[in-house]
RNA sequence: GGGGACGUAGCUCAGUUGGUUAGAGCGCUGCCCUGUCACGGCAGAGGUCGCGAGUUCGAGCCUCGUCGUCCCCGCCA
């Protein structure tokens, strides 16, 4: 079909402001054909943009030229509409749009561009398959809620940039072209080509940056950082993701907490989404037990020890370890399962933390009456609530520590505290419909509204998990590995451990959760040429070996460094949350799969050999 | 590296115990229609059943391999 040219047109409006108010102004709209309804000598197109759908009428009679173009347009065709906002009559009001009660009685149609057949269409209510979205990402993100999602992203993003802003902190960019850091992820490379042999390698954070930027005096810092990590990819994990990082100086952990519950409230608010602050904290060991995890769903009942609930006669005929944590994890408003339904839930446990499970409480209470009433009473469980006990198996002992600290958690409570703290979140994830604690989410995710906030105290429920081990002990490598990464300071009391008892050790570091997600994390850290020597002795780090991989920042340690500290958390996973939605992928313009390929514009792909050439670069493929 | 789910028309899916010519809705094409808004009516096109082997008289269906997408474990502080 022949194209028009714009000319000097200009659009006055968008497709999703005209009301009835505008009544008999003359408009301009430009737009895509959403759809077209063809009545022979009345056509009907509905122009969108992002901003929303206005129907555009033509009228054989009144227009035959834009009618005759009408005729040959298709969905998804860019078309200007030059013409009169007029009220529709009453019977032909439409409720659903809130351009519904005008149309655009047209007096010029142009066609400004046609379109191939895309294999799917910004209007189609059901398009699921991930791999035609990817690969004509353009097509799918015209689609109002890919539209909604940026939208959302873009406010969220404004909001918190503005509030750190306000709150004294200087946004300082870091390179993306750098050395490898010391986070415990697998480097980007990017090879020189001024120094044959030589790489860069990408930020998996702007850790070391951020620090020497406190060094440098600017007190308080913030990036909306794009972060490089190349691992295997998840739901919630892309290979390149974007943090809200900062670092100040001379603060208390309490005061890394204030700066981020300001800005995530501010972020939230900008959602239409009301968070309660200071949001409750936790310890990790306390995480471990309440949850069994360090990132818990606070949406869903937490486990309840019911050790008391048993004699010790009662565990040795179950076959439960006494000496272990024996909890209880509800799931609510499920009723009654058979035998099979039970059993098809049994793969979800994790047989390899050493624990066992009863999740068949009739048999139980036939052998041990006493016990089952008092599980259920001590779990706070209804009639319809499911319980399960999860224990030790003395049977299946796994290589692990008994080794406690102090009122601290050994390994081995651990390995039983997450088995039934997974158990929890599967079984809940399936249950969903039942106890309905998910959907409480998902309906303030689609009330919200930019100026109308919602209370988000029940479906956004934020919790920090403080004084993580220093250490964990890496059994493959048969060595203490730094739990954060080695700039992280151990608690002052604490420090008489390091050499002796590292798994005694407590960092200042914190991790923020929010319905079963990790957000973010940070740390106070060291700010002593001393301390730093000391752990990495502790880690097994020789002085040769520090200095090779970040001596410029040991020598920075030693110009004045002041006490600092900060955090960073996933922006992408902020804006996931809020938006409802299911993967990183709905809110990343265009993000990779889970083989970490880009479908649309097929990266990565091999190179020229004068470029690998030019790099110093030969490839050795394995055959 | 490992485990699982899925793969049939452009999209969403059905396809019986392995049996004749593989279907539906939407979309698409043509024609008709002046008040639709998921418009409607009539007609039509569109399939290497992901790919490759194998079993079988016969495979969309069974077996093995392979590729792709997704989810999970490992990995990611």
């Amino acid at each position: 079909m022949i194209l028009d040219f714009l000319g000097d047109l200009e659009r006055t409006h968008s497709c999703g402001e005209l009301r009835a108010s505008h009544a008999g102004q003359i408009v301009v709209l430009m737009g895509w054909v959403n759809r077209r309804r063809d009545h022979g000598n009345l056509i009907f197109l509905d122009l969108r943009d992002r901003s929303g759908i206005t129907q555009i009428v033509l009228d054989k009679e009144l227009v035959p030229e834009g009618h005759a173009k009408g005729e040959h347009v298709r969905p998804e065709y860019v078309v200007a509409a030059v013409g009169k906002v007029s009220l529709r009559d009453a019977d032909a009001i439409n409720p659903k749009m809130p351009t519904g009660e005008i149309e655009i009685e047209t007096t010029e149609l142009l066609v400004l561009n046609d379109t191939r057949l895309a294999p799917f269409s910004p209007s189609d209510e059901a398009i699921q398959n991930e791999e035609v979205r990817l690969k004509y990402r353009y097509v799918d993100l015209r689609r109002p809620e890919m539209q909604h999602n940026f939208r959302l992203r873009h406010d969220i993003t404004l909001a918190i940039r503005d509030n750190l802003s306000q709150q004294g902190f200087l946004e300082i960019e870091t390179p993306i072209l750098t050395k490898s850091t010391p986070e415990g992820a697998r480097d980007f490379l990017v090879p020189s080509r001024l120094h044959a042999g030589e790489f860069y390698a990408l930020p998996q954070s702007p850790q070391i940056f951020k620090q020497i930027l406190m060094i440098s005096g600017f007190d308080k810092y913030f990036q909306i950082a794009r972060c490089f990590r190349d691992e295997d990819l998840r739901a919630d994990r892309q290979l390149e993701f974007t943090q809200v990082d900062l670092e100040m100086s001379f603060p208390r952990q309490e005061t890394v907490f204030g700066v981020a519950e300001q800005f995530l409230a501010a972020g939230f608010k900008a959602a239409g989404v009301t968070l309660l602050t200071p949001f409750p904290r936790i310890t990790y060991d306390e995480s471990m037990r309440r949850f069994g995890s360090d990132k818990p769903d606070l949406r869903l009942p937490g486990l309840t020890d019911v050790r008391p609930a048993f004699t010790d006669e009662n565990l040795a005929a179950l076959q439960i370890d006494p000496a272990l944590p024996v909890v209880a994890l509800r799931i609510p408003n499920v009723g009654e399962l058979s035998r099979k339904e039970r059993e098809d839930n049994h793969p979800s446990f994790d047989l390899k933390k050493g624990a066992k499970f009863i999740d068949d409480f009739k048999r139980l209470a036939k052998g041990f009456p006493e016990a089952a009433v008092k599980v259920r009473e001590l779990a706070g469980a209804a009639e319809a609530d499911f319980v399960i006990i999860v224990a030790g198996d003395p049977a299946h002992h796994i290589k692990a520590s008994d080794t406690k600290f102090e009122g601290r958690l050994s390994e081995r409570e651990i390995n039983v505290y997450s088995a039934a703290g997974n158990f929890r979140t599967e079984l809940a994830k399936k249950y969903a419909d039942k106890h309905g604690a998910f959907g409480v989410t998902e309906k303030v995710v689609k009330d919200a509204e930019p100026g109308a906030p919602v209370d988000g105290a029940q479906a956004f429920q934020p919790i920090w998990i403080t004084d993580f081990p220093m250490f964990e002990y890496d059994a493959a490598l048969a060595k203490w590995m730094p739990a954060h990464h080695p700039f992280t300071s151990p608690h002052e009391a604490d420090m008489a451990n390091l050499l002796t008892d590292p798994a005694s050790v407590r960092a200042n570091c914190y991790d923020l959760a929010m319905n079963g997600m990790e957000l973010g994390s940070g740390s106070i850290r060291i700010h002593r040429k001393d301390v730093q020597q000391q752990i990495f002795q502790s880690l097994g780090i020789s002085d040769e070996e520090a200095r090779a991989r970040f001596g410029f920042f040991l020598d920075a340690l030693e110009y004045g460094t002041p006490p600092h500290g900060g955090i960073a958390l996933g922006l992408d996973r902020i804006v996931m949350l809020l938006a409802g939605a299911p993967s990183l992928r709905e809110v990343i313009a265009f993000p990779k799969t889970a083989k970490a390929i880009d479908l649309m514009v097929e990266a990565p792909t091999t190179v020229t050999e004068q470029q690998l050439k030019e790099l110093h670069i030969r490839v050795a493929l394995k055959s």
